[in-house]
DNA sequence: TTGAAAGCGCTAACAA
DNA sequence: TTGTTAGCGCTTTCAA
């Protein structure tokens, strides 16, 4: 199959064949009839505008660059999908890149988007990255970009996130309420800035409520199911007693829980379990997992419609970034539900997404 | 910021800027001092390869399309990420388009990767595509196409699907050699063709064991956590005797699973319970869900793999199109754990991944 | 309402 | 080893 261009059109219908480039990109310069006589021709000979060569031409592009740690976290692949939706939607395609939490990599997929001139760029920052060169040096280009989830804060860029402190204040919060008062916090050895917020909600919640902040029910370490089980393990050792573990995310808070059955220990009337990211499977364990819900729907829409608001202004880089912080839902299932909390008051106004205790 | 082009380098330095040119993508012809200067100074400047520019020349391009039905499905996602690894690694980038299951959609963005002049796609088929038109024009410009998981088996396209017949034949089998007798099949009740599979692998594995396929115990509908619950209350409701359940998916399985424990219903001494995909909340749930893999990872990577040796094939529509059929593996939990099955013989080679009841 | 012509930034054949 | 030159297929200004 021959390679059709606009001249091909133009040579069949004897018109030049920028009267054929206006025609087909609907320009209201030319009459109905040609138009309609070169879009018929076009569909004919099975033409395809070449967009290499409009965007080379023009200047202008319709593909923005995501990166994201992992698209097998499913926040993220979640979070992706809902900004390809809507970013298609409104006539942009998606160039994708994982980072898998490499600052190296994730340096190389911002020069593939640079190179391949993309429009814009949605990103979550990698583990590993510490500097922050490889993406200030889009803004110097003037090109759009947008951090959600993980931003990097000394920078200037808009950003959509999650209140972590809030999360983590409306878990421990939960935790008190229901009545446990020894609650130990799994968090990150390392220094990752959503995990230090969650660890300082989680403080901030027990001195608001008159607990002592204990650093024996403090456990850092990495993030994983069978660190959720160790730590339990631990406590039981070294003879710490706690009635509650509220775990930096889910899959840690599984281990734990799954420890503490093997254990023998009730959940929730001994120990209350609670997690972070309202993982799909929390809503089908048994007991039930209560989480903090992280608003992946929302983050998706939210980014995706900063963005596109981003992308139409001009004076892109004159006022302050707007940063979009959305509250994280307190989601209690079984694994909490310890006694009827209703004497206490509401600190907040969105509590409970109402789910069904399983 | 200035954009910075070739000839800006060639200026600098009073040399051609087709030497530049040459230099910068290490043609043998130009010598390490010029090569070195001028990635010096293409450093200095900030220069960065237009990729649009390039492609258009030289007609090649190192983007290729990926077409999911969705990111939400774990499936996907982790499909999708495997690929863009290996891709990636090989030096492509990914254009990604979601056709939420619309035919529609899936129209449009092929011609968007036909507009990019994408190097190759990779799809996966829209539940609702009946015709093949745009996938055949795909073949007709002589890009290399391949499906995964969901192909149309009328095109002559190379594919990575699993063995569906063969997963709800080892779904049965193991049933019934756990002593299962009344085994119940949720299927679903379009006619999509992998899941008309796992049905026949159902039937036979009935047959072979000597076991009467019943046709009140094959239940048609959609299929979703609460089609898997309402199966159970109507067997119970219609007083048709069972004594276990494979379902066409987790979900639906789970369902299943947690209607027969609201019963008071022991799984998996009374029923045993399996399900297809192998979703990660299976691992987690009590009792363990027992489930059917499919090689998630080994398909990613074996679409990648396959797909790259078509890229580098001249003779691509040649041949007959490779058709690669993954295994699918038994993943036995307590879902299922009714006995010791150690009397039957093996049927097929690798029965278990050997995977710890919870 | 249409045509002519320039050129986006690069690759690659041909010359030197 | 390097320079010259001609486009890739399109957008866009200027002219008619």
């Amino acid at each position: 199959m021959k390679k059709v261009t606009i001249q091909d059109i133009a040579k069949e219908l004897n018109i030049s064949f920028s009267t054929v480039a206006r025609a087909l990109n609907d320009h209201p310069a030319i009459s109905e009839a040609t138009k309609k006589l070169v879009r018929k021709t076009a569909q004919r000979l099975n033409y395809r505008q070449n967009k290499l060569a409009s965007s080379l031409r023009s200047g202008h592009s319709n593909t923005i660059g995501i990166m994201v740690p992992s698209l097998d976290v499913s926040f993220f692949s979640s979070v992706v999908h809902g900004i390809e939706k809507i970013m298609n939607e409104n006539g942009y395609s998606i160039l994708l890149y994982q980072s898998n939490e490499s600052y190296e990599s994730e340096k190389k997929g911002i020069e593939t988007f640079l190179n391949s001139r993309v429009a814009g760029i949605i990103a979550s920052v990698a583990k590993e990255t510490q500097t922050h060169e490889h993406f200030a040096e889009i803004q110097r280009r003037r090109i759009p970009l947008l951090f959600f989830d993980r931003a990097l804060e000394a920078l200037q860029v808009p950003s959509v996130t999650i209140d972590d402190y809030k999360g983590g204040f409306l878990a421990t919060e939960h935790l008190i309420r229901q009545g446990y008062k020894r609650i130990v916090h799994i968090t990150a050895g390392q220094t990752i800035g959503i995990f230090k917020e969650r660890l300082r909600g989680y403080v901030n919640a027990l001195k608001l409520y008159d607990l002592p902040v204990d650093k024996n029910l403090i456990l850092y370490g990495d993030f994983s199911l069978d660190f959720g089980r160790q730590c339990v393990k631990e406590l039981y050792q070294n003879n710490i007693p706690f009635d509650a573990v509220f775990a930096l995310e889910d899959f840690t808070a599984m281990g734990a829980l799954q420890q503490l059955l093997d254990y023998k220990v009730h959940v929730p009337e001994e120990v209350g379990v609670i997690g972070f990211a309202n993982e799909s499977f929390g809503a089908l364990v048994t007991p039930g997992l209560s989480s903090i819900d992280q608003q992946t729907v929302h983050m998706g829409e939210a980014a995706a419609e900063l963005f596109l608001k981003m992308l139409r202004s001009e004076d892109l880089y004159n006022n302050l970034p707007e940063r979009i912080v959305l509250a994280p839902h307190l989601i209690a299932r079984a694994s909490t539900a310890r006694r009827d909390n209703s004497k206490f008051s509401r600190q907040y106004p969105q509590e409970s997404e109402g789910e069904q205790l399983i």
